[in-house]
DNA sequence: TATAGTTCTATACTAAAGTATAGTGCCTAA
DNA sequence: TTAGGCACTATACTTTAGTATAGAACTATA
């Protein structure tokens, strides 16, 4: 990939590139949000059930800039009364791998810090 | 490693964990730091610099965020007037992975936006 | 007719994050 | 002696993010 090449030479716009995939996940409640489609669609009522405090507000809220941002899909059916669900785009399910890379490096690093490291 | 491996099964906890990383990462201004840093040890008016708009308060701020974390390293050198330098730790120097995964899934994903993917 | 479920929106508020501006205490070189 | 660099801190302010609470518009079921 040589675009990632072209980027790491140039810490501006290698910044700039990372903003994008930042802006993704920042907000308290849309790493949540992602985490529960992972496991299937789902409709507003259920996302709203799995995750413990989440308010309606914030919860359309972040549905609509994920879905704004291409990593969540909204269906309608034409029932009634109508039925919404939501589902992770393909960029949304890869976004997994990027997650779990975090998260192993989170699990590292808390290991570093408790064993005192300071280099 | 396991700990990912039972982390997976249990979304809340999933989460929880990643907050440790996303933690990090946070906050306009600790990209740009960190990315100032891989390229060597910086001082603090060097770090200013090359960071443009940064006022002194966040980044002394987020420079002292980043040390109780375990990114970054103060290292106080006993000249007159007093030097002082910013490095990474290992924890920091390996966060560049993860970076370079969400770099290469944020290509990605704008790709599939331009297409026109919703799914 | 009342109650409850679904998918939200509206309004008002509080808390957290970030900005602007000035200034401290130390030193050196002109 | 004054001007400027270094490494910040202090105070006040604005902007953004998130919360609390209520309710709209629809329908099915008791």
């Amino acid at each position: 990939m040589s675009d990632l090449k072209s980027l790491q030479d140039c810490p501006a716009r290698y910044i700039l590139a990372l903003n994008d995939t930042v802006n993704v996940i920042t907000g308290k409640w849309k790493l949540p949000i992602i985490a529960a489609l992972f496991f299937g669609k789902k409709r507003y009522s259920e996302i709203e059930k799995e995750i413990p405090n989440i308010n309606p507000r914030m919860l359309s809220k972040e549905l609509r800039d994920l879905e704004a941002n291409g990593i969540v899909t909204r269906q309608v059916y034409n029932t009634v009364p109508v039925t919404i669900e939501y589902l992770l785009t393909s960029s949304g399910q890869s976004f997994k791998t990027v997650m779990d890379v975090m998260l192993e490096w989170g699990l590292e690093h808390r290991k570093n810090v408790l064993e005192g490291d300071k280099v």
